[in-house]
DNA sequence: ATCAACGGATAGTTTCACTCTCCATTCCGC
DNA sequence: GCGGAATGGAGAGTGAAACTATCCGTTGAT
């Protein structure tokens, strides 16, 4: 398969291709010649999975570079390679303050409380601490008393996700690693967009429910 | 409360506040002189509703310009802004192909079949068929023929946030309108982030139970 | 009285994700 | 076997986005 077949079979354009080439985005094809390359179907789903963490995932390039570089590492067992993928899915934020030092702890309290075997230093803390922040603006938390507020739904989710997860991870069929670690992680986002798109659904119709014309106050 | 007040309440430089302003994301503070006016709560909460609306929703800065003209505007009714509102919340992408177009058809049925009362041309469904679309790219799903494969979960995970989503919205206190607008707006990401943290953290546990160290394979 | 802060406007900066243009090969169809 | 298109590689250029900086004349606090 030739760069212009490869730009067909994914959508890319060959200016496109030759950039992700050209920052390790998508690694090189099998030389013919001095200006002739190989690619293959590890290429498309390449390119497929950089689409997908950039347009359901909204990461920067730089990020997939981190993503596919751990994905590409065949050092790195699957399990390290898939969490060092899921760091990289975490925008990385400055994160200064005392708020999210609170938010934190609450964060490490959840993830002791239901068993999870989860990194001390895994980004996707911070990235519930960084949503605890923005719910405690807001009313939607209180970070100093959590129990006496809503946040005792995540106890709910983190139960009904351990076990979905574990579905998850189990529905991820053998194969060889870097196809493994691809799934694991276009799994993470899609089914994440996925989701939220289901919710919001369900929201707009409870929205009606109490707001819309039918009970209009 | 002046501009500078407004900035360090908010943690937002006075430039950036200014462009804000400048841009129709902040409403102006009522003048006190040529060159003097006077911020409230209001612009506080605005300014952290641009802020997570940024952070944690990825929308662009025009986004939330039109995210908050539906929330400013006094004649579009609670549930009308909120629709509005939700529409910008998903990012406008070209999508032509037919692929969108057979996962659209899958949505459709999902709404019809769980009685969800959502307009026709709510974006929601849309970002739902993209994510699909990528799904099946990587063969999670089967877009011809759904039934036969894990898609069947997303009728559970739409009975379940329909159930959610009921206690959510009737979790919004009363209050004046924009208030009401605003906290389902920021409930609808901030909660989206939230569940998609506590779903990472679930995989990790799951992937460290399969592929980890005392499951080595 | 002075000097920092203010609003308003315009211009400048940085980053990002491409996209364009060259070039010297090489391939493909006739 | 020849001519035009495609290729790899590298550099420069582009346009949008999200601020940031500077300037100005005015004002408010000490």
């Amino acid at each position: 398969m030739k760069i212009a077949a490869l730009s067909s079979a994914t959508g890319a354009s060959v200016a496109t291709l030759k950039y992700y080439l050209r920052e390790g985005l998508l690694h090189p094809g099998v030389a013919t010649a001095v200006n002739q390359a190989d690619y293959d179907d590890s290429h498309v789903r390449r390119v497929r999975l950089v689409r997908a963490l950039v347009d359901l995932g909204h990461l920067s390039i730089a990020e997939v570079a981190s993503v596919v570089a751990a994905v590409d590492d065949v050092d790195v067992p699957i399990h390290d390679a898939f969490g060092i993928a899921q760091d990289a899915m975490v925008p990385d934020r400055p994160r200064d303050d005392d708020r999210h030092a609170s938010a934190r702890s609450l964060v490490d309290a959840l993830v002791a409380r239901h068993d999870l075997r989860v990194r001390p230093d895994a980004e996707a803390r911070n990235m519930l601490a960084d949503a605890l922040v923005h719910m405690a603006e807001f009313g939607l938390v209180d970070l100093a008393s959590p129990a006496a507020d809503g946040s005792a739904q995540f106890d709910a989710y983190a139960e009904l996700f351990k076990q979905w997860a574990d579905h998850e991870i189990a529905f991820v069929p053998d194969g060889d690693r870097s196809e493994m670690v691809e799934y694991t992680v276009v799994g993470t986002l899609v089914v994440e967009a996925a989701m939220s798109a289901i919710r919001r659904l369900a929201l707009e119709d409870a929205s009606e429910r109490r707001f819309g014309d039918s009970g209009r106050r």
